[in-house]
DNA sequence: CCTGCGATTGACTCGTCAGTCAATTGAGGA
DNA sequence: TCCTCAATTGACTGACGAGTCAATCGCAGG
């Protein structure tokens, strides 16, 4: 179920309203920033009164931090997922960054909403956060680390690093869409996938010609 | 002068009194955040009155601007005066890199207000702060682009590209040390510069055995 | 029918805080 | 000595907005 657990009885349609309100949330977050939009900007949006806000959710911040978990926890099952599979290293970094780019193209709105309002504060916010944020650096450090025991990557840089740096470019991507400083479109994202992908695996470093 | 520009004779000792209330707001926005501080508290730090910082400042964004514009400058200018040395590409990322880690290591509450509060309000703020943030990625570009020219890089990542990558993997670092996620200290400072590099330009792969 | 209970409403409260402003100080020039 | 004007003070105001709550609605089961 998706609504808060201590409810013992719940009339059919009240987790359609609560996700009404949340997609609304979305929106709003999206257009006016956490900070500066009000409760009522979500019901307005919503469509509900103020009120009902405030009967499923206890409070402004925790209409944030659900979309956030909700999210961060379905891009945690996949990378799980993506990593139990017969995949070289290359690959599995492939479908993560594609996986959070069609993220983006689904819904950039949310995307927008986690990245700008809840991965870059995550100070303000409980360290539940942080947490989650974490254990994506750790499943994808795990990857780096089993490609080098293989010996597809060098062991230059530690796994943990590897982590830092494949999120980094993608997460500035993402914001470069985000504020309009990068041009958006369905090539455009394509062509991101395979850039995070050749930068961060191949380098830039011209190869030493082979022969 | 550091003042506004309308102001037609000062006194002398008000340019300090002005950067004891910057100061001040770097420490209280570093703890509290921009949203969740209020101006007294940036007062009471500075020790001055209430009513000063409105002497100085037009509002309370116009602290948080001031301390972006001023810093950011100079890592445009450092960035510039790097690209006019007689360095390999390499080289010039490297010293921005350092430039960077050596900024956090200074003075980390002001590189935690510009990552945490300022880019994340890019949003919000004036189109400003997005233009001094597409300089910076311009001006790595044009090292990228210039490398790729003389045969140092491959050109099979976009200039562009290659600078939203590098500077995400620098961020995502100093993100890992604000939010305590990642070790502090001078050895890992000076492992961080290393690892950028060698991730963005040397890549993950191993290289195929030269013989 | 009625009754019980979750869903829904929106007016209201109450603390908070950005920004204002009239008053005071004090340094330097005439 | 006195005058001027920037620097400095801090009490005050006005708006705003999160969260509360008492009232109403409407379905399901008896």
């Amino acid at each position: 179920m998706a609504a808060r657990g201590e409810r013992t009885t719940e009339r059919p349609g009240a987790a359609e309203k609560r996700r009404l309100i949340l997609d609304a949330a979305v929106r709003v977050f999206a257009r006016q920033g956490f900070n500066r939009c009000r409760v009522s900007d979500i019901a307005d949006e919503a469509g509900v009164a103020y009120g009902l806000v405030y009967h499923y959710f206890r409070s402004k911040d925790e209409v944030l931090d659900t979309l956030f978990l909700e999210r961060w926890n379905v891009m945690l099952e996949v990378i799980r997922d993506l990593d139990g599979q017969d995949l070289v290293a290359r690959e599995k970094l492939y479908a993560i960054a594609s996986f959070i780019v069609d993220s983006y193209r689904h819904d950039p709105d949310l995307m927008k909403v986690i990245i700008v309002e809840v991965t870059r504060a995550a100070n303000s916010f409980g360290q539940t956060h942080l947490e989650k944020i974490t254990e994506a650096y750790e499943l994808i450090a795990g990857i780096v680390e089993r490609a080098q025991v293989e010996g597809a990557f060098k062991d230059t840089v530690t796994p943990r690093f590897a982590a830092l740096a494949f999120y980094g470019a993608i997460e500035q991507v993402l914001s470069g869409w985000i504020f309009e400083t990068l041009p958006r479109g369905d090539a455009e994202y394509e062509q991101a996938k395979r850039l995070v992908i050749e930068t961060i695996c191949g380098g830039l470093d011209a190869v030493p010609a082979t022969a």
